[in-house]
RNA sequence: GGUGUCGUGGCCGAGUGGCUAGGCAGUGGUCUGCAAAACCAUCUACAGCGGUUCGAAUCCGCUCGACACCUCCA
């Protein structure tokens, strides 16, 4: 039986705005669509919030017996830098100024996310398709949504009819707008004649001659506009109705808006069943943009090489401190609430580490069973990782107790609470360890330690005191330090090394 | 102005009608030559005002404040 038969989930689904019980369009199987970045520059911090949330999510459907199909895109084309009339190609702007291809700014990038989000252990999607990759089948979906009445063309471009599509749908039901109120605030902006409306927003644009990311198309030389993409290989990878759809909260208005509309306009049918939005991270109280440079960059953690830090902070426990808070609440990053977040990770780990030496007595003391229950009734309420935090330290103090002779567990009580705590840990948490890394760090500390010891028996033989200096030199030598005294000073060397 | 989220103890951060959140810091203790670490125990709350209720941090109303979206962002 498979463990999703025996736990169920609730997600907080934002199109409904409820919490609602999770039901997958066939059974045993999950779709799950995730929007990714736009590859123009460095991934900040808050963008790789978005992405461990829904690894988290994507590794507990997996640990429950899913067989997930987690398609995360790559925008490498067609997200304009401002208003849909006005603005640049973000990806070609980065490539004129740094007079580059823009296919080399895509795989600078590119690469630079994926290095980014394996550090913080993340696993890669099933699929993860690119805009450029997919141009034709824009093309056929913009067709299609021609043909059904609800796009025009206009003077090279192709735009969606909102008005229209209002009609008979509602168009704002996942950011709960309404169209009139809409229209009343939109603010007009120059260029945009060829729209209906203000609020129609574009499946095509013609390229200006000057426009270096083109294809040819029914409607002439053009790019398709950023919503498209994710409408159309979400579709195509996971059918025209499937379960989750994720991103950023920022995203919920217009994209995912417009990703509705262009899925139902296209196939007739409610594209996705369950919207997840991940909110914020914030830095000094505010949202982390790129635009604004608010933000903070993984690398300058992993470093410490940031004024608002202290120290250095490792992915792992970057990792451990967002999932500290759900994946639904604002979250405020701080020097304090990293150094906070790390101590209590040792914690775990400390107890990682006394759980393996722990010896089964013949009766139990503790509940074991009751404690497992509660972890997955923590991550089945919409993937609620504090809450199975704090479950976890729950068990650092049964395994203290345990190992302090307090309490006992027979082996089979034992057994449950280690897979369980592995479990949690190291898959759904995403979770490391460390232990690799402390490695790294220990040659460097066997050198101040020798020095330490040299520094000593130095003293010793200022003082003539030659028999500690000796003493201090054999033993060395005895554990494999031979110590060698020049005239430059002392130096040695690790006779197995 | 519209839409949405939220305001929890020194800090971070769950919960959402009665039942311990948790972490960090603090305090007391065990241990220790001293200290640190580790472990154990423990204090400080639900923005304000009004209402519903036997009972509200939790529901309702108002006020104040914060953030996000409405133009690009995960």
């Amino acid at each position: 039986m498979a463990l999703y038969q025996e736990f169920d989930l609730y997600l907080n689904n934002s199109l409904t705005g409820k919490k609602e019980k999770f039901q997958p369009v066939k059974e045993g199987y999950v779709g799950m669509y995730v929007c990714g970045p736009t590859v123009y520059n460095k991934v900040h911090l808050g963008n790789c919030r978005t992405f461990i949330s829904f690894d988290l999510m994507y590794r507990y459907l997996l640990h429950l017996g899913y067989k997930v199909r987690y398609v995360r895109n790559i925008t490498d084309a067609g997200h304009l830098e401002n208003d849909a009339e006005e603005g640049e190609d973000r990806i070609a702007k980065k490539a004129r100024l740094d007079e580059i291809e823009p296919m080399e700014v895509v795989q600078k990038y590119s690469l630079d996310f994926h290095k980014i989000l394996e550090r913080f252990n993340n696993l890669p999607p099933n699929i993860e398709p690119t805009a450029t990759g997919h141009i034709v089948e824009q093309i056929e979906t913009i067709k299609k949504i021609i043909n059904n009445g609800l796009a025009y063309e206009r003077n090279g471009n192709v735009y969606f009819d909102v008005l229209k599509y209002n009609e008979s749908k509602h168009y704002g039901i996942l950011s709960g707008r309404n169209l009139k109120d809409m229209i009343a605030h939109t603010r007009v902006l120059s260029g945009q004649d060829d729209k209906k409306n203000p609020q129609d927003f574009a499946l095509w644009k013609k390229a200006e001659p000057q426009h270096i990311m083109r294809w040819p198309s029914p409607w002439g030389v053009g790019f398709p506009g950023w919503h498209l993409e994710c409408s159309v290989m979400s579709a195509k990878y996971l059918g025209e109705n499937f379960d989750i759809h994720g991103g950023g909260m920022d995203l919920k208005f217009p994209h995912h808006e417009c990703e509705i509309a262009q899925g139902q306009a296209a196939n007739g049918e409610n594209p996705v069943n369950y919207w997840l939005h991940a909110n914020m991270l914030t830095l000094n109280g505010k949202k982390m943009a790129k635009s604004t440079g608010n933000n903070i960059l993984p690398d300058e953690i992993f470093s410490g090489n940031n004024k608002t830090l202290s120290k250095p902070f490792s992915p792992i426990i970057t990792r451990f401190f967002m999932l500290q808070a759900h994946y639904s609440s604002v979250l405020d990053f701080s020097d304090e609430a990293l150094l906070s977040a790390e101590k209590g990770f040792r914690r775990i780990t400390h107890a990682l580490d006394q759980l393996e030496d722990l010896e089964p007595s013949e009766e139990s003391t503790l509940d074991i069973e009751k404690w497992r229950q509660k972890c997955y009734q923590a991550m089945g309420d919409d993937f609620n990782s504090p809450v199975l935090i704090a479950q976890l330290f729950e068990a650092v103090k049964m395994i203290n107790s345990v190992a302090a002779g307090k309490s006992q567990l027979n082996e089979s009580q034992l057994n449950i609470l280690r897979s369980t705590f592995h479990d949690f840990f190291y898959d759904i948490l995403g979770l490391k360890h460390e232990v690799h890394q402390q490695q790294e760090n220990q040659s460097e500390l066997l050198s101040e330690l020798v020095h330490l010891l040299i520094d000593q028996r130095n003293q010793a033989r200022a003082n003539r005191d030659f028999a500690t200096a000796d003493a201090i030199r054999d033993q060395l030598k005895a554990i494999g330090v031979q110590l060698k005294d020049s005239k430059a000073g002392t130096t040695f060397e690790l006779e197995h090394a």
